[in-house]
DNA sequence: AAATGATGTGAGTAAAAGCTCATGTTCACA
DNA sequence: TGTGAACATGAGCTTTTACTCACATCATTT
C-alpha cells in the first residue's frame, strides 16, 4: 500500500454531470463495503464499479480516505436526521418515562436497520480513518448529549447516577445491541423483540430499586 | 497486498532455539498490534522487531493469516482461563444472585483490562479472519453458552424472558462496555465504577419488575 | 467561433507487503 | 568427526493498489 494523503481539498462539482459523477462514485463505494467489505473497497475498483475512470475519481476526492470520510459523513448526517425527527415527535407528543424511552429505542433500532451492512463496515472501521474530528464523531457527540441533556430533565425518574456514566452506559450498549441486527443471532431477536429487549435493559438500569 | 494463502500447514518447532523463535515473533506481533494497530502489523514489520529473518518466520505459520489466527487463539485462550477460574471459584463460595452477577462481572471487567489495548485491536479485527471455527469463535460460543446455562439455573429470580435473547443482549452490553476502558471515556468510570454500573444493567434488566 | 474553464480518460508509476528459495548455520546422534 | 535434520537468513519476486499526468472532450462565456 502506497502512502495515502488526507490533505488537499479538491475540486467542487459544478455542472450537472460532475454531480452525478461524484454520486456514482459514492454509491459505488458504499455497494462495494456492503458486499465486499473494506479490504475490497479500493479506489481503482470503486472507480470501475462507477464507470468512470480513476482519474475522475480523484479529480473530487483527495484520498482513498478522504472518499470513505465522506460516505461516513452523509450516512452519519441521514442517522442525524431519523434521531432529529425522533426528538421533534417526542416533544410534540409528550409521553410517560417509560414511553419515551420506548420511543428513542425504536428510533435507534430503525436507525440501525437501514442499510445495516454498510453501518456495521462503517461503524468498524471510521474509527481508523484520522480525518480529524469529523461530522461522524460530531453526531455522536450530539447524540450523547441529547441523551445527557434528557437525562438531566428526568432526575426524579432515575436512581441516583452520574450523568456521564450513565450516558456512556447507555450509549454504548444500546448501540452495541442494535448492530447486532447485522450479524447471526437467535431467529426470535426480531425488531420488535429488540426494542422490548432493549427498554427493558434501559429502564432496569436507570430505574430506582 | 499480494495474495494470502491460508493453508498448508508448517513446521512446528522441535528445539528450544525455534521455539523461542516462535515465540518472539508472536510477541512481536502483539507488540505491533498493540501500539501501531491492525493495519501496521504487516510480516516484515514483525520479523524485524522479532529480531529473526522474514524467511523463519514463514517456516512456523504458513500466512500472516495464521500468524495473526495463532496470537488471538492464544489470547482467547488466555481469556477463558480467567472465566475458567471465576466459574470455579463461584461454585465454591455460594453466593447470592446478586453476588454472582458482580463476581462474574468484575471477572469481565478484569479480563478486558488485561492488555486492552490488544484486546481491542483483536475483537476489531478477528472477524475478518477466514479461519473456520476457530478457538475464538469457540471461546465466545462456551461463554455465551456458559451464561445461558447458569440463567437457566436461576430462572426463579428472573422476569420471564426468552433465554437465548437474554443471553445475546447481556453478552453483547457487558462486552461492549467492558471494551470502553480502552477508549476516551470520562474520568469516573474507573474499574470499580464500571464494575458497579455493569452490574446494575444487568440486575436491572433480568430482575422482575 | 474562439477562448476559457470544467470535466473526463486510462496507461503508467511507485511503493508497500506477502511470500519463496537458494544457501548457510547449528544441533543431535552415530 | 561426520552426516543428516532442523533451523535461520535475506535478497528479491510478484501482486496489489493509491495516485499522477499528459491529453481529450464537453460546456459556457464573450
Amino acid at each position: 500500500m502506497p502512502r495515502t494523503r488526507v490533505d488537499s481539498p479538491r475540486k467542487k462539482p459544478k455542472q450537472e454531470r460532475a454531480k452525478d459523477t461524484v454520486d456514482a462514485i459514492l454509491r459505488a463505494a458504499a455497494h462495494i463495503l456492503r458486499s465486499h467489505g473494506w479490504d475490497a473497497c479500493n479506489t481503482n475498483a470503486v472507480a470501475k464499479r462507477a464507470g468512470v475512470s480513476i482519474g475522475s475519481l480523484y479529480q473530487y476526492f483527495p484520498s482513498k480516505e478522504a472518499l470513505l470520510a465522506a460516505l461516513a459523513e452523509e450516512h452519519a448526517e441521514k442517522g442525524q436526521q431519523v434521531l432529529m425527527r425522533a426528538v421533534t415527535a417526542a416533544s410534540e407528543h409528550p409521553m410517560s418515562f417509560d414511553d419515551t424511552v420506548r420511543h428513542y429505542i425504536r428510533a435507534m433500532v430503525a436507525l440501525h436497520a437501514v442499510d445495516p451492512k454498510l453501518q456495521r463496515v462503517l461503524s468498524d472501521q471510521v474509527p481508523k480513518l484520522r480525518t480529524g474530528l469529523n461530522v461522524v464523531r460530531r453526531v455522536s457527540k450530539q447524540s450523547a448529549a441529547l441523551v445527557r441533556g434528557w437525562l438531566e430533565t428526568q432526575r426524579a425518574h432515575l436512581r441516583d447516577v452520574d450523568l456521564d456514566v450513565a450516558t456512556y452506559v447507555l450509549v454504548t450498549s444500546v448501540e452495541a445491541v442494535a448492530l447486532l441486527q447485522v450479524l447471526e443471532r437467535p431467529t426470535r431477536l426480531t425488531q420488535e423483540v429488540l426494542v422490548d429487549e432493549l427498554s427493558a435493559l434501559v429502564l432496569g438500569y436507570l430505574r430506582p430499586r
